[in-house]
DNA sequence: TCTGCGATCTTGACACTGTCAATTTAACTC
DNA sequence: GAGTTAAATTGACAGTGTCAAGATCGCAGA
């Protein structure tokens, strides 16, 4: 009995394309590669062993790719995306009316990403070849300095301006993180964000809620 | 007429081995990985290319480096020598007796060394696998961070103690600096130590100088 | 002086990598 | 259903890290 030929269902919205017997290779190859970078470290990134890990052959993925660097790219895209949203769920459980709580939170969510993913962090951060032309790369990297720009709206702005506040928090958790997780030991639990922010603000000054 | 036989001189420090016709493979070896990683990124960074730039065939690194992760860390090592010594050469040009002016001094060697060598900077720091165990290793990078320890021992012991005050201040150059070199913009100029650390420490909060 | 001998370097091979070219296959349009 | 295009395959190439075997140098002991 011969395989049902799928039909042409054609339900599917006509902007996607189904091609050869794969569903969709682009997004699958880099679910790999975050799993490859994930479980074996940021150098484990291949494009033929993301293509073996999607079942398909070694040559498949230049068609989605147009080297190494581009899937690298990709793969920081897609982990933008988990960072920012991970930020966003500790942003979620705080309270809303605590401008202070906010930023501690986002914190949370930015050291909790790092030390849940350090390779995927180290691949973001670690200065790797990457395509700031790239529209996905750029869409989702603006989703996690969204984050950053947001928490730090309230607070006043200082000598160095409303950017001078951002580069300071982002420096600060920015920073700490990459020190801790460059001395390879493993008790990241002393790493506290609210320590830390209270050593550099040690009270919030916020703007008049005006 | 034959080569004379460079009659053995025995003038070197006995301790020093000059094998085969290569002076001192090791060293020309790493310096030649500076240069690489310097001149065409991280990445390039390969045991057979820093074979070819020392003259010697591809796998005579192999009984100086066990692996190109060790070669990485030899890099690593040597980057953090001119590293700390840029700081110390920063410190030398500042009043002595102005602990605010020798912290700020030796931020200006750290953000000058990282401008200036991004690549390695990126090596030093970029989440590759070091070996922490490796002597040399630990020797160099106990050069750099000896340095903060020595910036900061006038600071007065804060909420989160000494180490607090050496893992705030290390965190912010480092987070700044990190910032600074991943949006590939060019003009590092605006970086300024100074005004970053004015917005940490308004005052710098001294010990009392009995 | 000669003879080992051990450290150092070379040659050759292997599996693996990214990338290109040519080819086959699938999916869509007319 | 035929033809066209996008997508995936196969095959090849140069380059990589690493291992094994051999050659070569420099030095110590006879």
């Amino acid at each position: 009995m011969p395989p049902i030929k799928s039909v042409s269902l054609s339900k599917t919205p006509a902007s996607k394309k189904r091609p050869h017997h794969h569903g969709d290779l682009r997004v699958a190859l880099i679910d790999a590669g975050v799993e490859l970078v994930n479980e074996h470290g940021a150098d484990a990134l291949s494009i033929r062993k993301v293509a073996a890990k999607a079942g398909v052959s070694h040559a498949a993925p230049a068609h989605h790719f147009a080297s190494l660097a581009n899937l690298r790219t990709a793969v920081i895209a897609r982990a933008h995306l988990q960072f920012a949203s991970q930020m966003r769920e500790q942003i979620k459980l705080a309270n809303k009316d605590d401008p202070r709580a906010i930023i501690l939170a986002a914190l949370k969510g930015y050291m909790d990403f790092a030390f849940e993913n350090p390779s995927l962090f180290h691949l973001m951060f670690g200065g790797f070849e990457k395509f700031d032309d790239d529209e996905e790369f750029t869409r989702a990297s603006d989703l996690s300095y969204g984050v950053l720009s947001e928490i730090c709206a309230p607070l006043l702005p200082g000598k160095a301006g409303e950017e001078g506040n951002q580069i300071l928090v982002w420096s600060i958790i920015h920073g700490y993180v990459g020190i801790m997780l460059n001395r390879n030991s493993d008790q990241y639990e002393d790493a506290d964000p609210a320590v830390l922010l209270e050593l550099i603000f040690p009270d919030l000054p916020l703007r008049d809620p005006a």
